[in-house]
DNA sequence: CGCTTTTGACCCGCGC
DNA sequence: GCGCGGGTCAAAAGCG
C-alpha cells in the first residue's frame, strides 16, 4: 500500500468509532460497569485494528525503501566497479560486485529497535550519491545499539544472518571485538564488526563493510542468527540456546509496531484528539441526568 | 550430519 | 628489518 495513501485513508480519522451512541451512563452501576467494560472492548479492538495498519504501513515502508535502495545501487553501480581491497589476494569472494540494500540494512535495523543509534554516515539518497565517488572504499557504516552491561554477547540484530568467523582483543578496548560475515548469500562481500564501547559497556557499536548483493533474508528465519551465546537487542532477552534458523522476523516487525505504536502515544496532539474524541463521545451519548 | 562458534595460529600492513 | 596489532584462517568442538 503506498504510504500516503494509507495516510489519508478515512479509516485513520481519530473519530475511533469510540460510543457509536451505544454508551450510556445507567442509574443502575451494574449496566454501567457493562456498559464501560463494552467500551473498553472496543477500544481494545480499535487499538487491535489500528496496531494492524501500523503493521501494514510498516511493510510497505520497508518495501519502499528497499525499492529506494535498489535504484540507488542501480545508479551507482553503472560507473563503478567496487573493489572492497582487502589485503589478501586469496580472497576470492571480495572480487563479487557489490550491489542493492547497501545501507538500508543498518537503516532498517535502527528503526526496528527502539534504543539504537544510527550512525551510518549516510542513509540519505543524497548521501548515497556521494558515495559513488569513492570507488576505491567499501561502504562502511556504524551502528550503536544499546544492550544489557551484564550481557556479554556481541549480537546485533539488523535483519541479515551473520557467521561468526573471528574474535580479538584489541589495545584500545578491554572488550573483544567480534568479526562476522553475511552468510545469507554465499557471495555476498558484507562484513561486519562488533565491538562493546569503552567508555559505554551497555553499548554495542556494530561496523559494517561493504554491501550486500541481495535481498534482506527473504523467509524469517535468515535473520540474525549468529548465536549459541544470548542474542540481545535492547528490546528482548534471548535464548541463550542455538537456533541458527530462529525466527526473529516477526520480532522486528513487532518492535516497529510497538515503537511507532509509542510515537504516536507520545504525541501529545495524538493524546488530545484520543481524548476529545473519547470523551466526547462519552458526553454526547450520556443521557443528562 | 551439517552448520556454527571457538580459538590459536598465521598473514600482512604499518610505524619505528 | 623488526615488532606490534588488526584481520583472517581453519581445525576442533558443540549443538540440534
Amino acid at each position: 500500500m503506498d504510504l500516503a495513501a494509507w495516510l489519508n485513508a478515512p479509516s485513520l480519522d481519530l473519530g475511533l468509532h469510540v460510543g457509536d451512541g451505544k454508551f450510556s451512563v445507567e442509574e443502575d452501576d451494574g449496566k454501567e460497569v457493562r456498559a464501560l467494560e463494552a467500551e473498553l472492548d472496543r477500544v481494545t479492538q480499535e487499538n487491535k485494528r489500528l496496531k494492524e495498519k501500523l503493521a501494514a504501513m510498516a511493510a510497505s515502508y520497508g518495501t519502499l525503501r528497499s525499492q529506494m535502495a535498489d535504484l540507488i545501487s542501480k545508479a551507482s553501480s553503472e560507473g563503478a566497479s567496487v573493489s572492497p581491497g582487502t589485503k589478501r589476494n586469496r580472497h576470492t569472494l571480495d572480487s563479487f560486485a557489490p550491489a542493492p540494500v547497501p545501507a538500508a540494512a543498518a537503516a532498517a535495523a535502527s528503526l526496528g529497535t527502539n534504543c539504537l543509534r544510527n550512525e551510518a554516515e549516510s542513509t540519505s539518497s543524497e548521501d548515497s550519491f556521494k558515495r559513488v565517488k569513492e570507488e576505491s572504499k567499501p561502504k562502511v557504516s556504524k551502528l550503536h545499539v544499546r544492550t544489557d552491561p551484564s550481557d556479554s554477547s556481541l549480537i546485533v540484530k539488523d535483519g541479515y544472518q551473520w557467521r561468526k568467523y573471528g574474535q580479538k582483543i584489541t589495545r584500545d578496548n578491554p572488550c573483544p571485538r567480534a568479526y562476522f560475515r553475511c552468510s545469507f548469500a554465499p557471495a555476498c562481500p558484507v562484513k561486519k564488526k562488533v565491538q562493546r564501547s569503552a567508555e559505554d559497556p551497555s553499548l554495542l557499536v556494530a561496523t559494517y563493510e561493504g554491501e550486500h548483493n541481495h535481498g534482506r533474508a527473504p523467509h524469517p528465519g535468515a535473520q540474525q542468527a549468529s548465536g549459541r551465546s544470548s542474542s540481545v537487542t535492547s528490546q528482548s532477552p534471548a535464548p541463550s540456546t542455538r537456533r541458527p534458523q530462529e525466527a526473529e522476523s516477526p520480532d522486528l516487525q513487532a518492535g516497529l509496531v510497538e515503537q511507532m505504536a509509542a510515537t504516536l502515544t507520545n504525541d501529545p496532539v495524538f493524546k488530545a484528539a484520543l481524548a476529545a474524541a473519547i470523551s466526547g463521545r462519552m458526553l454526547r451519548s450520556s443521557p443528562p441526568k
